[in-house]
DNA sequence: TTCTTTCATTGACATCGGAAAATAAGGAGC
DNA sequence: GCTCCTTATTTTCCGATGTCAATGAAAGAA
């Protein structure tokens, strides 16, 4: 599938460029002035960075809705056109890949998921290939190139190398999966967590624009947390960070599968949901889906145990925020699809748990559809070929 | 006293000139060579760079020992003139000030602590102006001119505004501590928290040296966290980072002045750990050197009560090392006093509850002399003075 | 003594980004 | 409509910074 032409570069050579450009990315329409002042730099410099960028297209000058002082020269804002490239960004998790196609402002404009047969890096990566091929052809369609190729995988990764150190859904070890990827997409790859991947979404063009410090936590199948320190993602020293799932939450909790009782995950993880209900209440419910129907049809049993994981998810969010200072914290997750059932006790759980000006950390939720893990590969991609 | 003329400057006018500077003086003499490759310029730039912090006498051609190929140039290390310069560092706690007099590489040279009377901004501004006074005429003797003042608070400190926004101990609101005491010393001061100015003499010129995350914990009073990610010290978004005391390691453990039950520092700062030997042994112990000394004595009881402790530190150092997987955790404070006691429960404890990678984790301890957090502020009167 | 190797220095040069002046594009006043 | 005022943007010039490639320096090796 290599493409014929070399990947297409981005005309920012300077730091200055590339700071400018996602000064302009992540805060939409701004003014060269606006932009200066943002960035520290003077008009000039925006002016002289601006305008290689708009002669390659990525930059357009935009008159469209603006408020100005009604006095002096009109200002001329800038914005990035979204639609002057192409990114894919892929999420694997054991069962299946979904990958979405996105413009370069990070917006879907195609979203698929295929199931895996296996899990062998051979086998993923054939499935991959064959969805990025179906990608590109919708991309046909928009005529425009596709310039990077993000993967998301859950578990050790080190995006440097773009390897894969270890996955536990996938049950791989040290798979150089950027560069396989690469041979068969053609397109430059990059791999990344898949928790931070998100974060690196969120920070871009989500509920993290313009903070420098804040965390991402999700709740699902399992509790991941990203966290974005100093404006930059923490990848941990050993590539891991963010394990926020076995911080211990609830005394005498369950006993979590990492050997110790009481984790976030061991209260707050669906399957940790699913079999505490069907504990409490005697239901024999098959997952996630059916114990939250039967919390929803006022089971009080069922209502507890997610009354219970909302205090626990509350509790966990409060360590962070105490350990980190951060100026926020963003829920999201399939698990939000309870959120109703845990929204007051999260906020209760949090309040009491957050010391001092800890508590001040804004805690927001934020309803994530399946593509957005998809999409969060596709911002690493869109951040790679930016140059940051 | 203000000095009658005006400070030093340092003379590294751009970031790369203060970067050498600081990577000599953190990575001890250095060839010009080696400094070019740690920091990614060019020999030619750390030559032009390194000339005027000569001639100014802040750098040293140091013809010591050096471990060279034995063939080619001798190479011609550098290092950093410690006595160039002096430093004060103050430690301000409810009772008294510590207050350090050290060279520009951060080396003690004198020591002192004095009882405060009162703990109103005016009193303890008058006890520093004092310790500054009888240090300066200390450094007189020195014959050097000293060129910065530190002072570290414990609370919530704005170290850019040099604002103590509120300490605990000294129950101050809002105190501009560095205006007013650059106007009673006539020296630049730095007024920053306690645990994150020893996390920056640990960082500069201790155990933290190289690392670009890591964490320092202490352990006494209360128990501190100070973070480094991505190279640089965690302050918070509302000035507060590094709430580890608040972190629940103990299911059902004895309630904590923040409300919850099972804080770490509801089972492992002196005052707990006090109580709990009162309690469990009946012995009337006054304060923790007498529990020590129980214990020390085969206690049975006091002895529990250590290893519980050692247990719950090791269980929140565990919790900041899968959040935020830093390269390394160093163990201070005076609570180390007891470090025999309760060794192999923290690491025991940070073994079992690491998640992963996370236990990849180096954790060391450091003996933390009583001055040492006098020095913490002095570093981070020379990172002021640097420029970084 | 000469060669080799490595470290350090030098000087030419490119690049980046800032300052200030010039230019542009409106509205307001008359 | 003309002029002035204000603010945004661009241009021009210029200094600072750091790299490159060549050169010098100081050993040990041959």
């Amino acid at each position: 599938m290599p493409s014929t032409s070399p990947a297409e570069t981005f005309p920012a050579h300077t730091p200055a460029a590339s700071q400018i450009f996602t000064t302009v990315l992540t805060h939409g329409p701004l003014t060269r002035q606006e932009t200066a002042r943002r960035t520290g730099l003077s008009p000039a410099a925006v002016t002289k960075a601006v305008r290689p960028l708009i002669e390659a297209g990525f930059l357009v000058e935009d008159a469209g809705a603006e408020v100005r002082p009604a006095v002096g020269r009109p200002a001329n804002p800038v914005r990035v056109d979204g639609g002057r490239a192409l990114f894919v960004g892929l999420k694997a998790t054991g069962d299946e890949i979904i990958g979405v196609l996105t413009d370069l402002c990070c917006r879907i404009r195609v979203a698929r998921r295929v199931p895996l047969s296996g899990r062998a890096p051979r086998e993923v990566l054939q499935v991959a290939a064959d969805l990025v091929r179906e990608l590109l052809t919708e991309a046909e369609g928009f005529g425009v190139r596709i310039l990077g190729l993000g993967i998301a995988v859950a578990g050790d990764v080190d995006r440097a190398t773009g390897t894969v150190r270890w996955s536990p859904f996938l049950n791989w070890h040290d798979v150089p999966l950027a560069g396989l990827a690469e041979e068969v997409s053609g397109l430059p790859v990059t791999v990344e967590n898949d928790v931070r991947a998100l974060t690196v979404a969120e920070q871009w063009f989500g509920d993290g624009v313009g903070l420098s410090d804040f965390a991402v936590v999700t709740v699902g199948a399992g509790i991941g947390c990203g966290l974005v320190v100093h404006g930059r993602v923490v990848p941990g020293a050993h590539g891991v960070a963010g394990e926020i799932g076995h911080v211990p939450v609830v005394p005498d909790g369950p006993p979590c599968h990492c050997g110790d009782r009481g984790c976030l995950e061991a209260v707050a993880s669906d399957a940790a949901i699913t079999a505490r209900v069907r504990e409490v209440t005697g239901v024999p419910v098959a997952d996630a889906a059916e114990a939250l129907a039967l919390a929803r049809q006022g089971n009080e049993g069922a209502r507890a145990v997610y009354a219970r994981a909302g205090e626990a998810i509350g509790r966990g969010i409060a360590t962070v925020a105490n350990l980190l200072g951060p100026e926020r914290v963003i829920i999201s997750g399939e698990g939000l699809a309870a959120y109703d059932l845990f929204a007051g006790q999260i906020r209760d759980a949090f309040t009491a748990a957050a010391f001092g000006s800890a508590a001040r950390c804004e805690v927001r939720t934020r309803p994530l559809p399946f593509e957005e893990w998809a999409r969060g590969a596709a911002a690493t991609a869109i951040q790679s070929f930016v140059g940051r």
